[in-house]
This record gives C-alpha cells, structure tokens and sequence, in this order.
DNA sequence: ATTAGCACTCTCGTTTGATGAGTGCTAACA
DNA sequence: TGTTAGCACTCATCAAACGAGAGTGCTAAT
C-alpha cells in the first residue's frame, strides 16, 4: 500500500506543477520538465495507479491530473522541505514587526497584514484566545451626569470597553462602590466561568442608588464579556483572493467573501488548543471544503497564546508558506517575551502536523 | 433649455425603468408600460433630445437608453416623491435599535448591519466625528508589573485604549501621577490641537522614574490619538453587492472590495460637516466614478454628529433609500436624546441635498 | 407636431468545425 | 516483467458563421 519511491517522485512533481500553474498536468509536460529517466507512458500508469489510490484526480476524461486533498496531506506530512525565507522577506517581518514592539494590539495587526502582504493570501490574527482569561478588574468611569463607561480588564491585560448612556444619574459614590463590588466579585474568575454561571445577584444591593445603577449596567456587563471572546481579531488582505485563478469566477468569490465576513466561525477555529503551525486542507475543513487554513501560535512570556493564519486555495505553497508563518510567529514570541527571563516556555521552533 | 413636462415624464420613466431592470430601456417599452399617450416614435425623438442634453447615454447602436448621472442628480433633487416605508422595514428598525438603546457604539454597528439588510447594498456607520472633539480625561490602569494600559476618553464618550509593555518596570505612585499630569495638560483640547501641536514637555519631568515612565508611554499616546480619529468605523454587507448585475464582473467587484477595504477613504468622507441625507452620484465622486453614496447624519443630543452611509452602483432606488435613511437617522437621534431635553437641535426632519 | 414604416446596426445565443492536449489501451521491446 | 511506442478516442476551447431580436434613425405621410 505504501508508494514507490517513483511514485512519490511522480507525485511531487504534479503537485509542485499544478501549485505553479493552476492546470492539470499532464504526463508529458511531467516527463518533459522533471527528469525521471522515463517516458511518458510509464508516468501515465503510476498516474493511474496514483489516481486509484486517491491522490489524484480527473476533471474530465482527456484533462491532466489535480492532486488531491489527500496529496497534499500526504505532501505537508513527509514530503516539503523547510524553505528558506528570501532576505527580503526576513527583512520586511524584522523591519516591519519591530516599529511598535510595545503595543500589543498594532503589532498583531501589523502582522496579519505583513502575513498577507508575504503570502499573497487572505490573513487573520487573533490577539490571546480569552475564554480561559480571568478577570482582572472591572472599572466604571463617568462621562457626564447619564454617560459612563465600562470597562474590564483581564489578567492577561485584554481590555474592553463600552459606552453606557442611563435613563437617570447615578452619583459618583454609586460609581466607585459598584466598581469595587464588582471586581470583588468577578475577580480571578475565567470568562467562561461568569457568562455560563448565574449573575451575582447580591452585589451589594443593600444601597438604593447602587441596585439601580447596577440593574442598568449588568446586562450590558455580560454582553461585553461575550464581545471579549471575539472582539480582537484583525482580518486582512482579503482582496488578495481575486487574483488567484480558483476565484475567478464570481460565485466561487462570493462564497469566500461570505465565510471570511463571518468572524465567528473563524474564532471558533482559533480557539482549538493547538500549538506550532497547524495545516487544514480541504475536506479536513468542515465548511470551505476547497480552502486550506494555516494557523500558527504565536506566545507571550511563552505562556499565553495567540494565533495568526492565512486561508486561501487547498492550491498553495505549503513549504513556504509555513516557513513564514514559523518565521513570523517565533519573531512575535521573540518581541512578546520579558526582556530579562531566558526561559522559552514552548516559543521554540517546534513545529506539530496534524 | 428646461424640459418640458413630457421628457420629465419620459425621463423619470426610464429611471425607474432601468433602476427596475438594470437593462438598457427602449422606446417601444416605455410606450407600453408607461401610458403617456404617445406612440414610440415620438418617445425616440424626446429620447434623441434628452441624449444630445447630456441625460442619457447610449451603450452602442442599437441598444436602449441608459440615464446618465446628469439624470439621477435630476431626479434625486427634483423629481423623485418620499416614499413610506413599509409596515416590515419599520418593523424591524423598531424593534432591532431598541434592543441596544443603552450602547453607542453597539448600536450604531446594529443601524449599519440593519441597513445593508434593508438595503441590499453596502453600508457603513461611523461614531460621532472626532477631530473636533476635546480629550476628557487619561488614566494609565496597571496590569502587571511592566505592562499597562492607556486609556483616553474625550468629552463626548468616546473612549480609545491600548495596553503598553515597557521595558523596565513601573511604580504605581508614578503611574497616578502621570496620569494626573497628562489630565491636566490635555483636558479641554481637541485631538486635532493636541496631534498638530508639539508635545507639551513640562509634564512633571522633576521626578526622574515620571520622566523614563513618561518617555515610554508619550509616543503611544500620539498614535492612540490617531486613532481615535478612524477607529469607530463599522462596514457591513458589503457581500451584498456581489448580487447585483453591475458586479457580476470579477474586475468590477474587486474593484469596489478594494475600495471598500480602504477604511481611510471612507473617514474622509464622513468627516464633511453637512447635515441630513446627502447623495453623491458617480461623477461628483472623485474615486469610484460609477458608485453613489449615500450618507445621513444623526445626532446626539442634537449636538454631536455621527453618520451613517449606504454605498452601491449609480443605479439605486433613491426615493426608497433615502427615505429609509431619513426614517434611521431620526430614530437613531431620537434614541440618542437626553430623556428630559425637549430641544430638537437639528435631529429633525430636514433633508439638504446637494 | 406626430406617427407609421422601413432599412440598418449591433448584441447575443447557438451551431459548427477545427485544434490540441491528454488519456487508455495494445502490442512490441529489452 | 517492466517499459515504451503508437494510435484511436475524448473533451474542452476557440473562432467563425448564422439567425433572431431589439432598437434606433430617417423619411414621408398624416
């Protein structure tokens, strides 16, 4: 069952072919470019062979051969070799990445478009993964006498916020109490904790003012916990995709437009508790069963955990595509680790399949 | 050089002709579906003089009439007729904005999603215009002991933050008082003031851990200022355009994607100081020469001033959309008013086209 | 001023045929 | 037994040809 060394050879060849050109390939442009020692015709029965065994397929009967999902799983797995970045690219991700090293935010931003920019490819980026995130402490700061602002803060720095407008004053006293009761309450608690649990019914409800206040603003605590989870994920290059011929129709185009609008699904994906650089091809992929999604973790102090990925066609450069993505992500565990601590914890280049 | 009232009838037949079908309209059709009393020959010398007067285009020969932009901005100022919204659309404007009456920037992103959905075209919403606006108050709040957050809020509510790692760490004595210090500078100053003139360097620089502490954090705080300005703009819908035939080419389509990506764009529009519903048809645009855009303001406490905006082909239901923009805007201001005030500051009904 | 009539133009969909790339099979070959 | 040459066959793609249909522009009649 296992492939000839010949075999593997063939099939390397096609996908390499078919990654550069988007055509099928046939067997004497294989024979021509590549020099197995072998004629065309013995590449068309390993080709067949090949083809039974699920690696390839056939768009009609007289058409080259396409690789396979399979193939390419077959090809990330053991086939590619590391690719060495061009300096121009490790220059644009040193250059780039360390003009604002010390915000947070920005920099995983400036990565994704970097990301998009390098690879051609749609990006995303999300900042640390946060359902596990505790809360760190909860601030309530006035506006004007119906305006306040609330805002949360997590361990791991996270913070959101949202303006409130109120039906009636509150008091400044009110303010600063309900802030205090509320960290109190939620503090050290994971967000998943407190959106799935019951609401703390008796956060200080003895004061008049207070239990008011707090009845206007509690709904909107919980629904600023949810945004949370999801607020903080950059998406770009997405225009990117018109250039590759897979998207040349309008239809194929919308239906990736459509999925890359819907930011929930790809939280969902980033949540996934892996680590190193994680290849999805087609069918693995439960919707978009023609696209391929790389992510890769990036680290803080090597213990929290963000990710940044492309997505685009099951037809894309694997080995260089992860090389950036392993270059890019350990840069940005490089530039988020404490200056002084040596430790590594897992920022290293270890690099997991699936 | 004015037309008489049969090209009017003629013109606005044709409008609503090709606004219907997105196809060139002939004189036959005209005749028969629109009873002006006149048979198709005389409707094709009307269109021959309407043509020469620069209201319609010609695609080729033989083709029907197209109206140009000459015609909409005709049409939009003069002849089109308020339409009611259906019992639906008000519906679900009702009930969609009340949901989240308490939360400003939520709600405006709702009035965005909401009126792409109405629409069918690509929508944006910005929160009030800010380069005007005057910085409230500044806190630095600690995370841990090297990373912190910046928090800005102006007068109006709106609130920016970004969290910070420094290299060295820092204490909370010298974080209170530069916050108290960076208070006192900026309070009452509007960002514009603030980004155009020179940092103010007498900030308390007589403590030396302020003064590294101060050096850290003032560069961000420039940035962060930048973005306050662009920040708050939410898109939607913008799949929606890929069902209208003018977009059914792949050129054209990426084409508008890319411009819609352009966030920058977008805030430079929306930063013009007008009032009510504006329309802005192909040509008068300087980019996207083929799109019209349509912006509405609303306003908060018949003060501040946000926008909302549709974006699509030339070819639109004007009277639909700006109807449904005016009845948006006005609920959203009316939302947006101070329970008590009675005062209606400009959050009325007035249009101004341009 | 309006209208009927008619020739003319141009697009669009369909058909047809040629071309070329590529396969699959068979038989010859090393 | 694995490899190769040869050849018939299959499709997609492209261009040319064609007819139909929609619409105009002009002229002459009303």
């Amino acid at each position: 069952m296992d492939l000839s060394e010949r075999q593997l050879q063939i099939l390397q060849a096609i996908i390499t072919d078919y990654v550069e050109n988007a055509e099928p390939v046939g067997s004497r442009s294989i024979a021509k470019k590549y020099d197995l020692g072998v004629s065309p015709a013995t590449i068309r029965n390993e080709m067949s062979d090949l083809e039974e065994m699920g690696y390839l397929t056939h768009p009609h009967t007289s058409a080259g051969r396409v690789p396979s999902d399979k193939a390419y799983r077959l090809y990330v797995n053991d086939l590619m070799k590391k690719k060495n970045l061009s300096a121009k690219d490790k220059r644009m991700i040193n250059d780039r990445l360390s003009a604002s090293r010390d915000e947070f935010d920005r920099t995983i931003r400036h990565a994704a478009e970097l990301l998009s920019e390098i690879t051609h490819l749609a990006s995303f980026a999300m900042t640390p993964a946060t359902n596990e995130e505790t809360i760190s402490f909860i601030r309530l700061l006035p506006v004007d006498e119906r305006t306040l602002i609330l805002m949360i803060v997590s361990e791991g720095g996270q913070v959101t916020n949202t303006t409130l407008r109120l039906t009636v004053p509150y008091t400044q006293e009110a303010l600063d109490l309900l802030s205090k009761n509320m960290t109190v309450s939620y503090k050290g608690r994971t967000l998943d904790d407190v959106l799935k649990g019951e609401i703390i019914h008796d956060v200080g409800s003895d004061i008049e003012a207070l239990s008011a206040l707090r009845g206007s603003v509690m709904p909107s605590f919980i629904r600023t916990l949810e945004d949370m989870l999801n607020v903080n994920l950059y998406m770009e290059g997405m225009t990117n995709i018109f250039n590759l011929p897979e998207y040349t129709s309008i239809d194929r185009a919308r239906d990736f437009m459509e999925l890359f609008a819907r930011k929930d699904w790809f939280t969902q994906k980033m949540l996934a508790r892996d680590d190193g650089v994680v290849v999805t091809i087609g069918e693995e992929n439960d919707t978009m069963k023609d696209c391929t999604l790389i992510t890769a973790t990036y680290h803080v102090d090597g213990k929290l955990v963000g990710k940044i990925g492309v997505i685009g066609p099951t037809r894309m450069k694997y080995d260089e595509i992860t090389s950036i993505m392993e270059y890019l992500t350990n840069n940005l565990s490089e530039s988020f680790r404490l200056p002084g601590s040596t430790g590594d914890g897992n920022a290293g280049d270890k690099e997991q399949k699936k």
